[in-house]
DNA sequence: CAACAAATGTGAGCAGTGCTCTTGACATGC
DNA sequence: GCATGTCAAGAGCACTGCTCACATTTGTTG
């Protein structure tokens, strides 16, 4: 019955805060390769290289190359996270579109500072790999909860517009699908706002995707900036957070 | 002044037929490896052994890893464009809505067919390797352009709904970019219909590659059919192809 | 302080990769 | 029949992930 290892995290001996910050620092290259040579080419000898040790060494911290490739997916995600997170705060909660153009440009500018990370977040999957999800999926999960979150506050304040141009169905199945989450996740927001919900989170990350990955041509868009702006724009009218004077004339709370 | 080794492509020396044939199967052979291990992990050392043959053989078929990876994305834009315009091309002209839909489900289908490579395609760049401009754009733009073409067609024919749902303006410099996409491809479809139109096409591979590459938690949707359909629907909203009645009502040719 | 044991670093080694180069075998065209 | 051009083979270089036996450092404890 010795202490566990991970309770004395806080008050550490000397030897777990050295190996920590060995971690950090394999992390921290591993993050430079990765911008660098891209997930595939991240290559365990070259971050021992440049931390001044044998290849070999490395593995005392890391258990494999997949293992550091773990470390750096959710670390991004954690980065991603905070970076998205701290641009909706920064805006009051009843200032739903605000919010949502906020989580949006935050992703994107994220996206294009760090284009190695988002493909290892959101690219292709690297082959032979399958990130663990019990470590994965709750950072991974941070900004579809934040937006969602964005939609069900704005739709218990009133301020999501039930009528949206073109009246789709949604057909049983995959209301089924949308009940469950609404759910899990204690949503108010009704099936066909989710339904559309879903799809401008996957146009959000598809419009980054083309950007970030090249998709469109070298000189077809100048004006990124404003073509992404009207993307979310247009995104905001499909689920319904279109009028921006309505949010402000009924009584959405602003603190 | 010999004859010029493309010209003669068709009366072919048995050198010269046998040395197509080595290219074709390596190609093959490289497209399984390619759907068995991913990009990064296509080895020529692989399609070597499988060929039976020594791995600098292949060198005098393939100038490089990346010479086969780009034959590769050639045959593989080439495959997704047929797909794509043979589905297209079984709805009549006048028949839009069908005409997108079809484009979209065939994107779709042959995606979760051959996700390797879509992954090649629309996925994240492979590290150190840029695709030839001068024979990659020619395939690369052949879904994009019979979108854009269902969309200036249905302008034209009047089956456009000018009026969609939340009007977003179009800002001056994206308006710029846009004019020259206009002239470029002498699209009769206005400007603000267009940006929708580009929002439209990312949404879409947006959503393909969410579900592709694994975006979507393992079991967080099982009617991942209806989900396509639902968004396909929406999209179409978005750019003003909503009410199939207007279609057969007013005058659309049909042949 | 000395001794011990755990943690850490070392270097060799295996199997794999892309790619180059030389060498020898072969078929094609004059 | 011979010169030319094409082809496959195999050795070799530099790199990768990873393992293992061994050496060294380091913190703790008797």
């Amino acid at each position: 019955m010795d202490l566990p290892p991970a309770a004395a995290a806080k008050q550490s001996t000397p030897r777990e805060r050295a190996r920590a910050q060995t971690v950090a620092d394999i992390i921290r290259l591993g993050r430079r390769h990765l911008a660098l040579h891209g997930a595939a080419g991240l290559s365990l000898r070259a971050v021992a290289r440049d931390l001044g040790v044998v290849s070999s060494a490395v593995y005392r911290y890391v258990e494999s190359r997949d293992e550091l490739l773990t470390l750096l997916l959710i670390d991004a995600y954690g980065e991603l996270g905070d970076e998205v997170a701290a641009a909706v705060d920064a805006l009051p909660e009843g200032d739903y579109r605000g919010r949502f153009l906020a989580l949006g440009r935050a992703v994107r500018q994220w996206a294009l500072r760090e284009p190695a990370s988002y493909a290892l977040l959101f690219g292709s999957p690297v082959p032979g790999y399958q990130a663990p999800a019990e470590r994965t999926t709750e950072p991974g999960t941070r900004v579809i909860y934040r937006m969602v979150g964005i939609f069900d506050a704005a739709h218990r304040a009133g301020a999501l517009s039930a009528k949206v141009a073109p009246a789709v169905v949604v057909p049983p199945a995959l209301a089924i699908d949308l009940a469950s989450i609404r759910a899990e996740l204690g949503l108010a927001v009704p099936e066909p706002a989710l339904a559309r919900g879903v799809l401008v989170w996957t146009s959000v990350f598809g419009a980054i995707s083309f950007e970030v990955f090249g998709q469109y041509g070298a000189d077809t868009f100048a004006a990124r900036d404003e073509l992404f702006e009207h993307h979310l724009e247009v995104l905001l009218g499909i689920v319904g957070l279109q009028a921006p004077k309505v949010e402000y004339l009924d009584g959405s709370r602003t603190g």
